[in-house]
RNA sequence: GGGAACAUAGCUCAGCUGGUUAGAGCAUUCCGUUCACAUCGGAAAGGUCACAAGUUCGAAUCUUGUUGUUCCCACCA
């Protein structure tokens, strides 16, 4: 027993809170070895057994791991609010109930941050460290900061199995992630190509598009004259407009709506490419929009990814009248390629040089001011530089097919259900995954090259591969050759290995099995039950889990999504440092305790809804904890003299027709819990839950049965002594006993630690779990 | 441009597959309360369920359209 003391005055959750994480501390219950009719641990292998003869006894929920270097914002606490709100009641339901818990290395936000919180103030920099030096110091901060982000989860009552905390970087874990990538590579859907993707040339680093952001400014769109080879009726000439006049030197085609009919006679005609004299043909594509501009589009698709898809568009329907890309711009963000004398000039100076060539030729047409929205970096901030490079792809196509198989089979459910649409929609448009960055802390490609390996560009603007100064045509032929190998290990002394790391979601994507199986537990224990996180990473990661659960186990990663809105700020904007309006844990949890703050959570949400951090329902939480916790000691006090009432027959009463109300009022209310819990809608039904307790129970029920517990009138004159009364009071004192007992199970989940804290002097036998985490529901729904 | 959601009381929101008089919390007004709790109890007031048409015996709920708000994706050469 935990001695948990019924303290004279008001609810007061500073004193009992940590009584209660202590208590929860120092015992076993949260790890699925605990065997609640033994009171002690299993052994793992025990366990497995138990789980082999009853898979259904058994509730995973994989927590999804947050940034290691910091501590969890209320985001994440509130979803490990529904987290522990789920396995709480699984567990009372029987179940072996494991909640893992992890942290993430957070690839380039990790990256950055430890390089300006931790390295810049030792005036240490990448430039100043090996990688080596990095990786190791990084890691170890890393796993410094993850104690401070493991008490704040058990600060909000986290029912997790903590000792299985790990990290994404943990030796087995990259182990098992990098085998994922060898496999991928064996059954060829690995690939090394040539796309354009977002390079940043700041962070000489590629990025996915949502490692950027977009920013508004100013520029001028300058319109430039393109001579016609041979002139078409008034045609001479085609003008084009654009933003960036040096990428005009990568032109490679003028593209115009084929709808447009100001330039209908001019499909298949050739342009003359001012100041390199390249011939490039004028092509169609349904995208252009004729009212922008002139409605003619230059053609860079080395430089604008919009470009690139015509291209690509255009190609596949056009296989006999192929367009072509040319690189013009290097990773320094200097010009090259077949560009003749503005090789090597920056960006700004060839923009510059073209400018004023273009008027020496009288090709200037005029210049105006628009406003733009351009990509920036996220993280530094600076102008995404697009071009060509020679980056990791993995082919998604029929991964992708099989993932929306599977939720399209129903096989994985997506709570709220209309976000299904959000997962097609994006499934659908999903191309092939860029996974490699230019960053040191991650995961290193297992990839080896016999000796340096170069990428440049050729005279034609081509991304060329050269391995210890051989040039190879892509990665097939460089294994070929013997310059390069797929291996978790180094092939040699004269090997380096390829310098990216993954993509984080290239190993959160795998996130439920390489837990599972660091542990051994994969066989019982997947695919897990419920991935709770927020609706904002659906598409990122919950997506990427499945493709690559579904490759890698041949399995679903999970049955349930739970998908949890954004917590937002008092004044219903989204938190953010910029606004000054982030509210952490440490501000609420002083004011109002845990429990408080998990209500305001779940009571009244619903799957997919944002909501406020409000100080008016918090303070009506608390309030309601208060009166629990007042209701609790009132029963406990004015049940004292009825001994042993678990060994009272309900039959045995002489019930009145209150006590039969409240008594079936409760039961109702601890179904409808049930049922909504297992709908995921526990939200809702948590609002009846309080309601029935505060008003049916508190109000009601409570208020009347006084009258048949006093002993005493006023004058402390015996009153209620004839045998009808005593056999009534008896009646009502098991109802309060009782009814106390249904509440305060089916409130658990939802309240752990007030719960927890009045169970311990709930009168109760020997026999009964001695924490309510493992105390049985009070009802069994009926499956008829 | 593509997709999704939302629009219900002064405020924040419930109302699941259509079924009596549309609910809760907060706020407001009134009344009460020394025997668990003023972090209390009781009551009142407050809504053309955005608008329009349709389906139906019956619509806040289903369909279509309109208007407004929010979010995601793409794009703005």
């Amino acid at each position: 027993m935990a001695n948990f003391e019924l303290y004279k005055g008001p609810y007061n959750p500073q004193i009992t809170e940590p009584a209660v994480l202590e208590f929860w501390e120092k015992n076993p219950f949260f790890k699925p070895e605990y065997n609640p009719e033994k009171q002690e641990l299993d052994t793992t292998e025990e366990l497995k057994q138990y789980l082999h003869g009853h898979p259904e006894r058994r509730f995973v929920i994989i927590d999804p791991p947050p940034n290691a270097y910091g501590r969890p914002h209320l985001g994440n606490i509130s979803g490990y609010s529904y987290q522990d709100l789920l396995g709480r009641f699984w567990r009372m339901k029987g179940k072996r109930v494991l909640l893992f818990p992890g942290k993430d290395h957070a690839g380039i936000q990790g990256e950055i941050v430890v390089l300006r919180e931790h390295f810049r103030p030792q005036g240490k920099s990448k430039a100043t460290m090996s990688r080596d030096q990095f990786y190791k110091e990084t890691y170890d901060y890393f796993t410094g900061m993850m104690a401070e982000a493991l008490k704040d989860e058990k600060r909000i009552g986290l029912s997790a199995d903590f000792d299985r905390n790990v990290f994404t970087l943990d030796p087995t874990i990259v182990d098992n992630v990098l085998s994922t990538f060898i496999q991928l590579y064996d059954k060829e859907k690995v690939y090394k190509g040539v796309r354009i993707v977002n390079w940043c040339p700041s962070c000489k680093t590629a990025l996915a598009d949502i490692d950027t952001e977009k920013k508004e400014r100013e520029a001028s769109m300058y319109y430039l004259k393109y001579p016609l080879k041979n002139p078409v009726g008034n045609h001479t000439h085609i003008t084009v407009a654009t933003t960036r006049p040096e990428t005009m030197l990568g032109d490679t085609a003028i593209v115009v709506n084929p709808e447009d009919d100001r330039y209908k006679e001019l499909h298949g005609q050739i342009v003359i490419l001012p100041l390199v004299n390249r011939e490039i043909p004028i092509i169609t594509d349904g995208q252009v929009d004729t009212s922008v501009g002139t409605g003619c589009l230059k053609l860079t698709p080395a430089h604008a990814p919009e470009d690139y898809e015509i291209m690509l568009r255009w190609n596949e329907n056009n296989p006999n009248n192929q367009v072509d890309w040319i690189n013009v711009i290097d990773p320094e963000g200097k010009m090259c390629g077949p560009i003749g004398k503005y090789k090597g000039l920056t960006t700004i100076e060839a923009k510059e040089a073209v400018l004023t060539d273009m008027k020496a030729l009288s090709l200037f047409e005029k210049e105006e001011t628009i406003s733009q929205r351009i990509p920036v970096c996220e993280r530094c901030k600076t102008i995404i530089e697009p071009l060509m490079s020679s980056q990791w792809f993995i082919k998604i196509d029929d991964m992708k097919s099989k993932a929306i198989q599977a939720v399209k089979d129903g096989d994985i459910s997506i709570h709220p259900k209309y976000m299904t649409k959000k997962y097609n929609h994006w499934m659908k448009n999903l191309r092939d995954w860029p996974i490699s960055r230019a960053l040191w802390w991650g995961y290193r490609f297992p990839v080896w090259y016999k000796g340096e390996i170069e990428t440049t560009y050729n005279e034609e603007g081509k991304v060329v591969e050269l391995i210890n100064g051989v040039q190879v045509t892509d990665f097939a032929d460089a294994v070929q050759k013997g310059l390069a190998q797929v291996s978790k290990t180094s092939p040699g002394s004269e090997w380096i290995q390829d310098e990216n790391v993954f993509d984080t979601w290239f190993s959160s994507g795998q996130w439920p099995y390489v837990t599972l199986e660091k542990e051994g537990l994969l066989d019982v224990m997947y695919p897990t039950d419920t991935m709770e996180t927020g609706y904002d990473i659906l598409e990122f990661w919950v997506s990427r889990m499945i493709m690559l659960g579904l490759f890698r186990t041949n399995q679903i990663p999970f049955k349930d999504v739970y998908l949890h809105g954004i917590v937002k700020a008092p004044d219903g904007q989204k938190m953010s440092k910029s606004k000054g309006n982030v509210i952490t844990l440490d501000d609420l949890v002083g004011q109002y305790g845990a429990d408080a703050i998990r209500l305001l959570y779940i009571v009244g949400n619903k799957a997919g809804a944002s909501y406020r951090i409000d100080s008016d329902k918090l303070a009506g939480n608390r309030n309601f904890l208060n009166k629990l916790w007042n209701a609790a000691k009132y029963v406990n006090f004015s049940t004292q003299d009825l001994s042993a009432p678990w060994e009272i027959e309900e039959s045995s009463l002489s019930f009145e027709e209150a006590d039969r109300q409240i008594l079936q009022k409760a039961r109702d209310i601890a179904l409808q819990v049930e049922q909504k819990i297992k709908k995921f809608r526990f939200g809702i039904v948590a609002v009846d839950l309080i309601q029935s307790f505060w008003h049916d129970f508190c109000d009601t029920y409570l208020e009347q049965v006084k009258q048949r517990l006093y002993t005493k009138d006023k004058e402390g004159n015996p009153i209620n002594n004839s045998p009808e009364a005593i056999a009534s009071r008896k009646a009502g004192q098991w109802t309060l006993w009782y009814v106390l007992g249904v509440y305060l199970k089916s409130l658990h989940p939802y309240i752990p630690f007030i719960t927890e804290y009045l169970w311990d002097s709930y009168p109760k036998a020997s026999t009964e779990s001695k924490t309510l985490s493992y105390a049985s529901w009070p009802v069994t729904e009926e499956t008829s």
